[in-house]
RNA sequence: GGGCAUGUAGAUCAGGGGUAGAUCGUUACCUUCGCAAGGUAAAGGCCGCGGGUUCGAUUCCCGCCAUGUCCA
């Protein structure tokens, strides 16, 4: 905890604001209102806004943001214009979820300086953690702008600390009318994501409009400051992380029954009336509901069971049943959160996610199926990607019908997928249904969890018309949770960073792409590995693997197998250390070849993600890369397969970048300048870390990266694409070669196709033609085989009556039909079978067949064919077995047969 | 990245170590002035691909490919 000295300020004092312990929950809280006893933070206070605006106008969601920007701009802040939503320079987080992560890591750790300092900034975030409360509680959102003022302090250099951002805060509040004495700022100390500090949140009229954070703690074990259990020290920067909510702001000013009445008023409408509910929305006592719902939802911490309880509450306050109520406000809160998750699309798919099964994608899909049941439930027949169109309009993306174009395509492809997912659902809900009503029993719950967890069905829709087709379902309120239990969770391994002793290794190849060998000095021997003081040896990293070569000292040679970089310091491991010593002066000699193979491939992978960028859309991120001397891989976003046609396409434009013999152009850059310059559309292959970037500039590809790459295009050669594949959902394959081994690889296919067609005696141009003509001859052989065996076996069958014996009142026929394979054998036998024999028959093809049928009357005495057949494969070396009519079996000694044929004929003399 | 599941006729699916099935659709014929319906018959299957086990694999095992889905 932090002492009172942490939040003693002076501009608290000035303003006669004094600290009061809250008589509710013990908290302390300052204020300019002497008689006030509780902290204002629910459950300690209730809404009391709603109805009583607590601002002197009301404001729209743009009037709000202006006004909060241009308010910090003028009191010496610089804008700054917002992140995307997908949170793309961090691997810790898929979305932006603060003002803040857009300066994480690098900014906040002190790195790299801010964009400006001071900033001002309204991030729009998305929270996704809370989307069953959204629409139903008033107040719930998944999408959310957080407006900010943020200063990177450092001990050399302050700009402002607690006093000028709480009084920045405290002046805003008061210049958009608020109350002195109902505003509270209560002392709440704040951690996470590694980092904490004391924190005041700004509460007025029930609610938190704003946090104000002083993050000056990182975690360090064994610190010397606890907060929540875990241990922290002081950081040499310190920084104003606020946060206000742009939403939060419009509804106080407004005083609305719930968030979305203030801040979607035009959309609710329209999609209200598309719905057919908007009598309900207009309807006053509909709003009381609402507002009470608001109230009360504002005092607790929202989970399933206490939703409900709530709602029992304000039913039996408004003397209703619960269940009336439910039916009463159900339709509005879907347009609630219809109308919330469409905005939460809008960004998340102008800002490049493709839905998917696997990380970003799926929690797009996740928010797209959820909208799609909620318009379902509404009866809302609009395609998705209307009312996400309707949203993006309002957004700030000024070329955004463009991007809807992508978009409306995405939305079409994910509506249809769902439907089909749902429809083979079904079926499948229809049989598990049936199956227990049949038993008169409920569907068990494991039946349930994998319906959902294995074909995603919701169990609310599995319960519906499984309930319909009259058997009935346990569906207890955990249900995800227990859904969630029967996952196990993978063990995270972190891998342990190595801390290498000595001096960072000066990295010469950036220089000197082409040089092939250069003098070092031996600065330390570290487990099998040589540090030298520079190196033209290129650690693997980006997809890039390692260059490979050799050390030499005075004759000898010790051969690179690895190179490594940990932490700037530099490792090639080597066959062997002999003769080697810390001190020695060595010469390292590259395998240039190979250096080059990866070159041409990594330059090549910046051409054909430009090129899928122009073939397939802006769409198009690199979802990850790998090299080697002879392929490249690239895995891209795409939303739906590439075609044969456009993997050419693709494949003809990176071959055009070669010809057209552009340089390719590297340089070092300040991180916070190539962001400027060029967006995050740099960071394809993941954040480099570091105050200075390496920008690759290739054509129109700009990327940071730090691999080696060709000086100009045209020493690719050549890029052949071998194939495509679909990874993951959403994510998609380009396997392709550059230079000499595209080449090699364009020779093995036409080898491949030289090969085939020689088999055929036919050109190769004439090869499908003749593939094709000679599978349908080969189907019509099949069949026409099928058709002579049936003609066999029916000649044979009188052959083999005139051989038949007598054995106990039963016809049998035991004969051995030379080289008949076993089908022939089974016609055979089983024609004679329906005519009331007993029949073994023998052949060799590959080995010895045996083929056992008994009729009608064998049956009855009790004669089965597998058993005739076990006796008889024994004698041929193996075994067989069948149903009792019918039975086969055989074995590699072709040499019993008669034996064979002998014992299955006692056996039946024995039964008969 | 991890878990679960699926791949059989044009479609939807059943089956299961022993001669591949149903329904719908298709085609022909019957019936009709014609159509629909009905009746009869037929065509249509590398049982996803490759390997292993086995006398025998569509079925069991392994790998691959394709697809769906849940979770991080």
């Amino acid at each position: 905890m932090f002492s009172e000295e942490e939040y003693k300020l002076e501009y608290f004092a000035s303003e006669g604001f004094h600290r009061q312990k809250c008589d509710s929950c013990g908290k302390y809280f300052w204020t300019r209102d002497r008689s006030r006893k509780t902290c204002g933070d629910p459950p300690c206070d209730p809404y009391t806004f709603i109805g009583q605006p607590v601002f002197s106008r009301e404001y729209g969601l743009d009037e709000m943001r202006e006004l909060y920007l241009s308010y910090f701009e003028e009191r010496g802040h610089a804008r700054v214009s917002r992140y995307p939503v997908v949170a793309r320079w961090r691997d810790d987080i898929y979305l932006t979820i603060a003002s803040i992560a857009d300066f994480q890591p690098f900014v906040t750790s002190g790195m790299v300086p801010p964009p400006a300092n001071p900033l001002t900034i309204s991030q729009p975030c998305i929270r996704l953690d809370d989307l069953d409360s959204v629409g139903r509680s008033g107040r719930h959102l998944t999408t959310f702008e957080m407006m900010a003022h943020h200063v990177f302090n450092t001990r050399e250099h302050e700009i402002y600390w607690k006093d000028r951002t709480v009084q920045l805060c405290d002046e805003l509040l008061l210049k958009l009318g608020a109350d002195p004495e109902a505003v509270t700022y209560k002392e709440n100390p704040w951690a996470g994501g590694g980092n904490a500090g004391p924190s005041v949140e700004v509460m007025m009229g029930g609610l938190e409009l704003a946090t104000l954070v002083f993050m000056d703690l990182k975690a360090t074990p064994g610190g010397s400051i606890e907060i929540k259990g875990e241990r922290y020290n002081k950081m040499d920067n310190y920084i104003v992380d606020t946060g206000y909510g742009l939403e939060r702001f419009v509804w106080a000013s407004r005083g609305t029954p719930t968030i979305y009445d203030a801040i979607f008023p035009e959309m609710l409408q329209k999609v209200s009336e598309m719905a057919g509910v908007s009598h309900i929305l207009s309807d006053p006592s509909c709003a009381e509901i609402l507002a009470q719902n608001a109230r009360l939802a504002g005092m607790v911490d929202l989970e399933e069971s206490s939703l409900r309880d709530l709602r029992g509450r304000i039913a039996s306050r408004l003397g209703i049943s619960a269940e009336k109520l439910d039916q009463t406000i159900a339709p509005v809160e879907r347009v609630y959160a219809v109308v919330d998750h469409t905005r939460c699309l809008a960004y998340m798919l102008a800002d490049g996610i493709i839905p998917s099964n696997v990380k970003s994608g799926y929690l797009a899909r996740l928010v797209i199926r959820r909208t799609l049941r909620q318009m379902r439930d509404l009866g809302l027949d609009v395609p998705l990607s209307e009312l996400v169109g309707l949203q993006l309009s309002g957004l700030d993306y000024p070329d955004w019908k463009e991007r809807l174009a992508t978009i409306q395509e995405i939305l079409e492809i994910e509506e249809k997928k769902y439907a089909e997912t749902l429809e083979k659902g079904q079926r499948l809900v229809r049989k598990t249904a049936q199956h227990f009503a049949r038993q008169n029993q409920p569907i068990p719950l494991q039946d349930m969890i994998s319906l959902y967890d294995t074909h995603g069905i919701p169990p609310e829709i599995a319960r519906e018309s499984a309930e319909a087709l009259g058997a009935r379902v346990e569906l207890p309120d955990n249900f995800y949770s227990m859904v969630a239990a029967s996952h196990i969770k993978a063990e995270k391994v972190e891998a342990e960073e190595k801390s290498i002793p000595g001096e960072k290794t000066r990295l010469l190849f950036y220089e000197k792409p082409f040089e092939e060998s250069f003098q070092a000095v031996v600065q330390g021997i570290f487990e099998g590995s040589v540090i030298l003081d520079q190196t033209l040896f290129y650690p693997e990293g980006g997809g890039q693997p390692a260059d490979h070569g050799t050390i030499h000292m005075n004759g000898s040679t010790w051969t690179v197998k690895d190179v490594q970089n940990f932490g700037g310091v530099v490792l090639h491991q080597v066959d062997k250390l002999d003769g080697i010593s810390v001190g020695d002066r060595v010469t390292g000699r590259i395998d240039m070849n190979r250096r080059l193979a990866h070159a041409r491939h990594h330059t090549a992978t910046h051409l054909v993600h430009d090129s899928a960028k122009r073939v397939l859309g802006n769409h198009v991120w690199q979802a990850g890369a790998s090299k080697s001397e002879d392929r490249a891989r690239l895995d891209i976003s795409h939303y739906k397969r590439i075609t044969p046609r456009e993997m050419k396409e693709i494949e003809l434009e990176a071959n055009r970048r070669v010809m057209e013999l552009t340089a390719v152009d590297t340089k070092f850059l300040p991180r916070e300048e190539a962001e400027k310059l060029f967006g995050f559309e740099l960071y394809q292959g993941g954040v480099p870390p570091g105050k200075q970037i390496r920008v690759v500039k290739v054509g129109t590809d700009i990327e940071a990266c730090a691999g080696t790459h060709v000086t100009n295009t045209g020493m690719i050669g050549m890029i052949k694409i071998l194939r495509t594949e679909r990874v993951q959902d959403g994510v998609e394959r380009i396997e392709f070669s550059a230079g000499e081994a595209a080449v090699l690889r364009s020779q093995e296919r036409d080898d491949l196709l030289q090969d085939s067609a020689d088999i055929l005696r036919v050109p190769p141009e004439q090869l499908p033609r003749t593939a094709s003509r000679f599978f349908e001859e080969w189907k019509e052989q099949q069949k026409e085989i099928e058709r002579l065996k049936e003609q066999l076996a029916r000649s044979r069958k009188e052959k083999l009556t005139a051989n038949a014996e007598e054995v106990g009142g039963l016809k049998v026929v035991v004969q051995d039909m030379g080289t008949a394979d076993v089908e022939e054998l089974m016609k055979a036998a089983s024609l004679l079978a329906e005519q009331d024999y007993v029949v073994l028959l023998g052949g060799e093809s590959n080995g010895a067949k045996l083929v056992a049928a008994v009729g009608k009357s064998g049956l009855e005495k009790g004669i089965r064919a597998g058993d005739i057949i076990k006796a008889a494969a024994r004698l041929v070396g193996g075994g067989g077995g069948g149903k009792p009519e019918m039975a086969q079996g055989g074995g590699p000694n072709a040499a019993g047969l008669a034996e064979a044929l002998k014992a299955g004929l006692d056996t039946v003399k024995a039964r008969a």
